[in-house]
DNA sequence: AAGTTAATTCAATAAATTTTGAATTGCTAT
DNA sequence: ATAGCAATTCAAAATTTATTGAATTAACTT
């Protein structure tokens, strides 16, 4: 025997071993999927974005907050903004990041 | 001048600094969060979610199609499973892996 | 209890991510 | 154009995560 015989079935019902390859997104899906899921896999990351959540802030509040080595918090920053949970834009002498709608929908 | 105008009165019709804490997880919340969020982030991992979405598999099932080193299948695994979003039991001589019902949240 | 198949565990190595501190950029005001 | 503050970038070091192949465990069969 090589398969147990009720997963051979339920397979068979749903089309078999070759339809299981249509329900599967494409490597380009995954991979975007898992940029998003690895900028949210981290507590400094998820606690800047509930930061932001309910206003934009400047980075020198958010640090105000978490207090971390600059270069450390932009490293965050960063990885947030590359995956499109969050967007920052100079006013004057500041960046001002706010969470975009990928953000927002993320913290549901 | 610290802070923009504009965002310390953003800021402050929110509560203030002070009520910026209250609204952040706590730490051990964040945690687990992460966790959940770092088993989604890679490629192989999200494939193996979705391969469960419509039936459990054994291994032998999935790795027909994924086609990796055991070893490196069952580390993968591993993870899914320590974070809760698949669970496997042996039947027979085989192990039979679901999802479960957080693992199908995180695909909706 | 010895043999077989399925899958995991382990220890070593490789690769990717994160942290750190110094140097730099962007913007404003003098 | 220079000075000053906010924030980023860069390169090196530290840490974490992933891969590999060999050894082991678990369950079944004879």
């Amino acid at each position: 025997m090589e398969i147990p015989e009720q997963i051979q079935k339920e397979l068979d019902e749903l089309g078999g071993f070759e339809a299981l390859a249509g329900r599967i997104p494409s490597e380009t899906e995954l991979e975007e999927k898992s940029r998003v899921y690895h900028a949210l896999s981290d507590p400094l990351r998820l606690t800047i974005l509930y930061l932001l959540r309910d206003q934009p802030l400047c980075v020198c509040v958010i640090n105000r907050f978490m207090r971390l080595a600059g270069s450390k918090l932009s490293y965050h920053l960063n990885i947030l903004k590359e995956s499109g949970l969050i967007e920052g834009e100079y006013h004057g002498n500041w960046i001002i990041y706010s969470i975009t709608d990928l953000g927002r929908k993320a913290l549901k």
